[in-house]
DNA sequence: ATAATAGTTAACCAGATGGCAAACTGTTTG
DNA sequence: CAAACAGTTTGCCATCTGGTTAACTATTAT
């Protein structure tokens, strides 16, 4: 499932930071690398786990590996997310037609 | 951190039924279990993950426990996406405003 | 040609995840 | 009280995660 993919990527704060660096414009794997306390081994499995979701993709020419964000990705699971709030509010709007209606009716019955 | 969770149990696809069953309104546990081809226990695992997540919260009246959906766990991690979408756009405005203005200089040293 | 740079692979590790079956607790229901 | 029901705990297991160090490859730069 590639929602799946693109959650799980983004459930890390160096993914996330990665992610937030890359909207800024596309840059290769050691500057990416530089802000975050670990070697680059564990760093490129970020990058992999990134790449894998579909949230960034990756090209290298020469011995750098530039790196750019995906949006489309991010465009997924922000919509899963709106969603649900869209049904959500949906509900909401329902039961407050309900209650409102329900009171109406309290009142003739009362009148 | 809070996003960490919030994201990490979006990324199972049971968990995110889960969600979607809670947005139209609470339920017992064996009712949300019913859909899905696990036992129990691996089930309230799923359902703890959520809970400590704080997308849902649970409450145990007599010997059915009741779960309901968070929205505001889910507003914020639809909030983290939103402001990466709307950097992403105030850069992709920035980048066309910048070939505009070349492109009408360029028209400028051209006439 | 040597050395520095950028990235990669391999081997390893502790701890988390997602599943199971079995036994158990507490709460209705008959 | 007994049985059914809803949920819980425990112990087990295979796999995945996120990190390490060390060794390696390929590409510039001197």
């Amino acid at each position: 499932m590639p929602l799946d993919d693109a959650f799980h990527a983004l459930s890390d704060p160096t993914r996330r930071a990665v992610v937030n660096r890359l909207i800024a414009g596309p840059a290769p794997v050691k500057e990416l690398a530089e802000p975050f306390d670990m070697g680059l081994p564990a760093f490129l499995k970020h990058l992999r786990v990134l790449e894998s979701s579909g949230l960034i993709a990756t090209e290298k020419s020469g011995r750098v590996r530039i790196c750019r964000v995906r949006i489309e990705a991010l465009e997924q699971a922000e919509s899963w997310l709106s969603e649900q709030r869209r049904l959500w509010q949906a509900r909401t709007d329902r039961l407050v037609d309900y209650v409102e209606t329900r009171m109406t009716r309290d009142d003739e019955n009362d009148g």
